[in-house]
DNA sequence: CGTAGTCTTGAGTATCCTCAACGAGGGTGG
DNA sequence: CCACCCTCGTTGAGGATACTCAAGACTACG
């Protein structure tokens, strides 16, 4: 892909100001209110991007994988706090003023840079359109297929969840207990196959979109 | 500001290339599937970016308001589709190839775009925070925070809502009635009031912001 | 092998959605 | 100028879905 390859490139340019750091599980890339100076790579794992709410709760806002941006802001803080998920996660991060510009020199590295941001923009509306207004089944249904199309094999191996389902309730915005007998329910509607907690297979693709929808 | 007088900048330098389209009430100006050779910028006036799904619901992904840029995809052609909400909307169009010939030679309109769609991710990923794991009062009071704060005089005189409540459900993914039943509930509780239909004041923003949270 | 964290299942309840009807406002045509 | 219509907005009654609280099972890790 012409894309892919212009990103690689871009990658390469900026390679000299990045900085590579593998992270424990459950440990703060950065924090809410943390100086806004620096943008990030997902090199290898997961990481989710959260807000706490007034009461407590938790909302995940985004997981991020290997090959996602993350960390724009207008602002001079960061609103959301981004936590590595699994062990060992690899995050590259790049100092945000060196890299602007590097991208007034380097139009590529710009343009990929706003790539980056589109992408994230899309992945955010599209998940506005999984929050607002679906059934629990739709909700779980669409995260696997998403989880599945964003897995480098596109999940026909299998799926897995290296989240817990806290984690994914609090991606979904729903309860955990729900999340649970959902998942259930869609085992015995034949729909997916637990191979262990954390490892999904769709067995019957069409039927989860019908459920779930794309959108 | 800053960031202001840059924006203008950079908006004199893609001067050239925009057109100016006033739209009547209703009007699409684009669809989903319709090529993305184009960004755009609302001048005056109101639109919603919008989905439809399968059941044949709508979902209102973003509200647009004077200032905004949209339109940034990655892919080849549109996934929303986006209508002007009030007679008279004023939409600049920049054709993407040019703005991206000029981005490559001046680097701050790269930068301004750059952060245009920075400020659509941060707007998008907060609106997640309403639609997921939100009471009805929750869900309207943020969303009538969100309007005072966005209108050009942080709605100090009375916030305008130029959309109905139809769009104002499609937009917090619930349904009219409990729109409509929730508007009721939060004049009765005294933290506002209802000029006429459209014209809402603020009376109470503290206990507002407490019942809606900023999240 | 024990303990803490995770996951699943159950029962009861609250919230919001659906269906339904009615009222208000704006525009059009007679 | 008035009658009519159509869309929009509000309110009511009933029911379904998902949440809360609670308890028990399973896993991973020390």
């Amino acid at each position: 892909m012409h894309r892919r390859s212009e990103q690689h490139d871009a990658l390469l340019a900026m390679k000299g100001v990045a900085t590579n750091t593998p992270c424990r599980r459950g440990q703060e890339i950065y924090s809410r209110e943390d100086p806004a100076e620096s943008w990030y790579y997902i090199v290898s794992g997961l990481a989710r991007k959260c807000a706490v709410r007034a009461d407590g709760r938790r909302q995940i806002v985004d997981f991020l994988l290997p090959g996602d941006f993350f960390g724009f802001t207008v602002w001079l803080e960061h609103y959301f706090t981004v936590e590595a998920v699994v062990e060992g996660t690899v995050v590259s991060r790049y100092p945000r003023r060196r890299v602007e510009i590097i991208a007034d020199d380097d139009p590529r590295v710009g343009r990929v840079i706003r790539e980056a941001a589109f992408e994230a923009v899309s992945r955010s509306q599209a998940r506005m359109l999984i929050l607002g207004r679906m059934t629990a089944r739709q909700k779980v249904g669409s995260f696997l297929v998403e989880m599945a199309e964003r897995s480098s094999d596109n999940g026909v191996l299998g799926v897995v969840l290296p989240m817990s389902r806290y984690d994914i309730a609090d991606y979904l915005a729903m309860s955990v207990e729900t999340v649970s007998r959902t998942l259930t329910i869609l085992r015995g509607l034949g729909a997916i196959a637990l191979a262990d907690r954390h490892r999904v297979r769709i067995v019957d693709h069409k039927a989860l979109v019908a459920i779930g929808g794309n959108w």
